[in-house]
DNA sequence: TCCATTGATGTGAGCGCTTACAAAATGGAG
DNA sequence: CTCCATTTTGTAAGCGCTCACATCAATGGA
């Protein structure tokens, strides 16, 4: 009677099947997965059956006794801007050709949330973890390491230096940005970090003073200011820097986010960008090119990045070997109207 | 010798656990449980052999034996804009309380895609299916429905009766958009709409019309546009609706990413905002807030909507019997500085 | 002191599949 | 027709866990 129930929830199963067409399971888990001794009369008759019974895997069951999940775990912080979203894309466009599935797992800023799965997730359903921006990577990554856990981190050239990291060239994004504003004619550059104990904040602050240096302009201390990444650091540095005694003619900002910041208040100043200053960010995520004027800005190739990610952690799946890589995408430059000539500035 | 190898991979089990304890593995799964029936000695005993082992349960194995894996699907066309990375954060954290562990699958807009993943997801890992923006849902609402696996949509009030679905109030929203427009004094307000098929983009151009006819304003077709809901729709929107002989004085998109499409033509053509046009937009994007002027939008409660969908799937899994329930979630208009009265304007 | 309870623990079977290995069928060659 | 080498198919065991049931220990009342 509950024939009806038998569809409900994966109650067919590969006996049921094997009934069905009359022949061993054995021959059913044979035909499911393509192994060549089956002869093609049998084949056939074992697909019929499937499809006149509707037959779907157990993947927990297939897992279990294989003893592989074919699923990859994403931790990421947040997914709010559409940052985290870019590189998603990449890890689950690659994931998906290699025919293993994605379990996200966010932390919302929560520290501790990240050990925490870290700590349970690395027996059992995941096989390989990518870890987007970690947060506090040290927590866990020992563990991860030590266990031999497969793993790789993506956007953060951090303190640890034994796993497997995907990261941009962050100091030449940063000196190519600050060199285009030099070559602009600006002298007087302003920039807002990021979160100083990120890597990749460190990196790009000195890429800006290298290119500084380079073209012999003296680093002036006030015009660098300590943000976190938020908007609301960018609009405290622009208010900060346009209070200067001499403003700059130029803010570069770490991030996108913090340059839209700044970007707020220039124009609540009654300021012009680029007229009277130009702003650079980092990042170009989708919303740079939508906000007015366009913003400048150094893209990170991000679905790249999770891309490659991906490739490194299956690479390690398939070949335990597999030697750490670490690896950083280029950066590039991108123009748009957020800049301009010093010698064009209305001001 | 290979002892340490016990630990790379899931390999301590509740046997080497109750070895180590000097229990049975049956006590072993109780305590792991916390069922009561174990004498407190005993089960300290057996936590530290856990702790000394470093025993994680196998989430495979319980979930067959158990036939349940405690995981949820969430569909998703993509993750670009940030919009349905809210949805996730709402779907995510009712997930994390109710102890369920997120799959996310992307279709990346390939339909076909879409129709895949739903046939064979439905049965094995995952329990439930959150369909957010589903594209194409009459190809798989129908298997969903007979086999009654649990399923729940989010943002499509589209042709099909049968599923559980949260929604927004659209109409609602465009109504008191439009409203607001002409509170302001305009009453030559352009409206672009986003892709007809789906029910969302009807009702809010049943809306903006409705708000219209009940403030005794005729309706003039040449400021409908008919758009996509992609910023490029927005943009040719803008411009043919600033070629008009009369032009509108307020432009009324059926999501933000348009109204920026539209605002981008606008400022190209020299004309300011809302000095010159006034904009609405749909949905309060993250970025909406970010761009120059700030725009005046609908806010819908993207991560309230992701929260909601989630409870009522999990209801659904504990008593499947519950009702079918389709719920329109309050949107809200965010006025900002896109629009501002049409007797103030400079032009 | 003895038995009935109740609580604590051990055991067997089974979740749905894979994967040896054994058994049976097939098909040339001799 | 045999016989042996190949296919092809069947079967047992096991992946790591849960759950129902059986068993055993401890307790308290008569």
């Amino acid at each position: 009677m509950p024939r009806d129930e038998i569809q409900v929830s994966g109650r067919v199963t590969i006996f049921d099947v094997a009934e069905a067409s009359g022949v061993s399971y054995g021959t059913v888990s044979r035909v499911i997965n393509n192994e060549p001794h089956v002869r093609e009369t049998t084949r056939k008759r074992v697909m019929d059956a499937i499809d006149r019974l509707g037959f779907v895997i157990n993947r927990q069951a297939q897992s279990l006794a294989r003893g592989q999940t074919h699923v990859i775990g994403v931790l990421v912080p947040d997914l709010g801007t559409g940052y985290i979203g870019e590189i998603i894309r990449g890890i689950d466009d690659e994931l998906d050709h290699a025919g293993f599935d994605l379990m996200l797992f966010t932390t919302h800023r929560r520290a501790a949330k990240e050990s925490n799965y870290v700590a349970s997730l690395v027996q059992g359903v995941v096989e390989g973890l990518v870890l987007v921006l970690p947060r506090n990577p040290a927590d866990y990554l020992g563990v991860l390491s030590s266990r031999n856990f497969p793993h790789v981190l993506v956007d953060h050239q951090g303190v640890d230096t034994t796993s497997p990291a995907i990261g941009t060239t962050n100091w030449q994004g940063a000196f190519l940005a600050t060199e285009h504003l030099i070559n602009l004619g600006h002298n007087h550059i302003a920039f807002i970090t990021g979160t100083m104990d990120l890597g990749c904040a460190q990196d790009r602050l000195d890429g800006y003073k290298a290119a500084l240096s380079m073209h012999h302009i003296p680093q002036i201390p006030e015009l660098i200011f300590e943000g976190d990444f938020f908007q609301n650091s960018g609009v405290a540095a622009a208010n900060a820097l346009l209070d200067l005694a001499v403003p700059p003619s130029a803010i570069f900002a770490s991030n996108d986010v913090m340059a839209m910041g700044a970007m707020d208040v220039i124009r609540h100043r009654g300021l012009r960008i680029p007229d009277d200053i130009s702003i650079v960010g980092f990042d170009d995520i989708p919303q740079s090119a939508m906000v007015f004027p366009p913003l400048t800005t150094v893209r990170q190739p991000l679905e790249q990045m999770g891309r490659v990610a991906t490739q490194v952690l299956l690479a390690m799946l398939k070949n335990p070997e597999t030697k750490n890589s670490r690896q950083e995408l280029p950066t590039q430059l991108v123009v748009r109207s957020s800049t301009c000539n010093y010698k064009d500035r209305a001001g």
